[in-house]
DNA sequence: TATGAATGAGCATTCATTCAT
DNA sequence: CATGAATGAATGCTCATTCAT
């Protein structure tokens, strides 16, 4: 329905902006247009709506992330370019604003809601981990990256992305200058790579396929 | 006095388990064993008693954290054991119950108190930031380590140490398992020393484990 | 609506009883048979309900008094039995319950209500004084009165007439002996005759226009 | 005790200001300067304390009253002058800031104090009143007023020179125009003038100022 | 379906009062 | 005598929820 988006547009303000527990059902309504009863009749209670907007925040979020490693680019001449370029991407999807409500929603209210971190973790970061992680196991399968465990690589590839930004940006309260964004990013990215970039004197070629398998002794 | 460290303490527990907005003054009063009034008396309304708290367990948290930094080797010949070490314990604080629980307070009320970010920042990640950064360079400078830049190596260190921990402990409200923990700093460090270590022809110290795989030229 | 009505009147009957600082929204529900925030949703908090419930009682007791001053004789034969007549309906308006729960508020609240003590004296008082002042200024053209300023007789002729009635009802707080009300007006009109009445010896008829007018050097 | 007499005056200043519902003992004792107890251990309990200063007030305004009547000329040549004179003198009692809120706190409290509104009566007006009576009296002696009831008189001239001050002061809540208080003055007079002043064409005293208008026969 | 109206429960805060010192 | 500390009780107000329409 329409007003049934609205309500859920509204709550995510409202619940992003005030919190759950401060969130009023009231303030919901005046901001969505619609009366009170409206919500129950659509969404039954405040905590399911909490969780209907959650579910919400964390498919949006999800869909940028994925959207934006769409193009990793699997065979990069330029690999550090490449990788500022896409882990860039990233780091504006984990500063956008609704990605930082979703945070800050979840860290407030996992104690409330303990089911809701698992939910929100499967329906998010893990499928964009995951989806990470095949583009770092090509890149190591083309011999440009020297790679054991893609999956923690890619964790580790984001943890180095997104190190300075909780600092930068208050949480993700305040809004953070391009350039510091493009620096935080470059300092990430010339780390990863000093950690996995296949040595450069073995130029390119399919090596390093044992690196990827189990490692010797 | 008694009763206001009473007070402190339950609000402490009642503001971690039930979030600012929806932990109520009575019980944190019962739970004090105090009367209400009292703690109007002591701390002066809600507010008031959420920034003493917080200010607490941030000065408690960073005692903690720095005092693991304190027995930080400077000359180790087991570099590797060493850095395990203390990132062990550098995990340790940061998966604490209180330490988990100030994250989770500062997420859920940094909308309603902005200005507490920074002071938890100053007091605690901060100081602990820079004492670490201050191991580091005496590392580097022994030419164990190869870093321009300490403070973000030192950032860096603490975000693969950390990387998994908040989705291991569901954001510090599931214990871990010390194993687990274990493996997730040894991760963390593999990664930092293929950064940042010294290449190993250089003959000081012992080879960082074959395992690793060839660090680059 | 209904409620709304039954609100007003509760609260006025508390807000009577107990002033405005010791009458208790719980009881002001209880004696209206509705709920507390019932008397939010249609009267929005304490301050605007006795605002509502002083502008109640002063319309009230304004439309009393100038109905009381409708059947004014304006051309009478026994001037004094008829001013008595009209000073008592007066009287009986002044120690009317309402009224002095009205005097009484005003005087009680007008530190925490400044304005009201205006709004009131407008819709009130100051009403009644003008017709008054018109019925004297009728019965000073006739010849029966000798008025320079009609606006200060009507204010006089009601100081007159109420001047012993708060300290026989105990600021309206206890009932008055319909005698002494009587014997109390009669005494103020007794006065004010002597003051105001044009010397009988001029018979009747229209000779007194200088007085209303200029006085003579 | 020292201590005792600031603990009154505190009050009194506290009580006038916010009414007894209002008026919170913190309050008191913070702008006395003593601690909360030491108001239990002198004057017990916030009835007792509101009951002494009554009283309290009651007795300066009344000792101010009856020296404003204290120099009432007996047997004045210029009547009309001496009566403005002291007229002005009540109506100065009347207005003073302490007399005022001494009525006010009477209106609001009579409800919860019944007893205190004859106390004060007495200590006050009704003295006063008597003293009042008495000066007329001999002034009806001499031959100047025209008096059968003294006490009714006394009553009427005070109700004749207050009775525009309420609406001018806001009952007491802002300061009068000097000039206004004498304008009103001069009205009230004039008119107990014109009700009790004995007809001229008797020898003594000057005429009563054509102003005034052809007194009755 | 959508809503105006109503409410029971709960909250932060304040106050008059007492007690140990 | 004076006080710091403590408290039971009450108050104004808000909220999530329901029901009749």
């Amino acid at each position: 329905m329409d007003k049934r988006q609205a309500i859920i547009a509204a709550a995510l303000r409202v619940f992003a902006r005030e919190g759950y527990g401060q969130a009023s059902l009231d303030t919901i309504a005046a901001e969505a247009g619609v009366a009170k009863p409206t919500i129950y009749n659509h969404l039954g209670g405040k905590e399911n709506l909490f969780r209907h907007v959650l579910a919400e925040i964390a498919a949006r979020s999800n869909a940028k992330t994925l959207a934006a490693l769409q193009t990793f680019p699997t065979d990069p001449h330029e690999l550090r370019d490449h990788l500022n370029t896409v882990g860039l991407r990233l780091a504006e999807c984990f500063v956008d604003e609704q990605s930082s409500a979703l945070r800050r929603l979840l860290h407030a209210e996992i104690a409330r809601f303990p089911d809701l971190f698992d939910v929100v973790l499967d329906s998010g970061p893990n499928q964009a981990t995951e989806a990470l992680a095949g583009r770092l196991a090509r890149l190591a399968n083309a011999g440009y990256l020297t790679i054991e465990d893609p999956i923690r690589a890619a964790r580790q590839f984001v943890a180095l992305l997104t190190d300075e930004l909780p600092a930068m940006t208050a949480l993700g309260t305040r809004p953070i200058n391009p350039d510091d964004l493009e620096r935080a990013v470059t300092a990430g990215v010339d780390t990863f790579l000093r950690a996995f970039a296949t040595p450069t004197d073995a130029p390119a070629g399919p090596p390093a396929r044992e690196a990827v398998g189990p490692l010797p002794g």
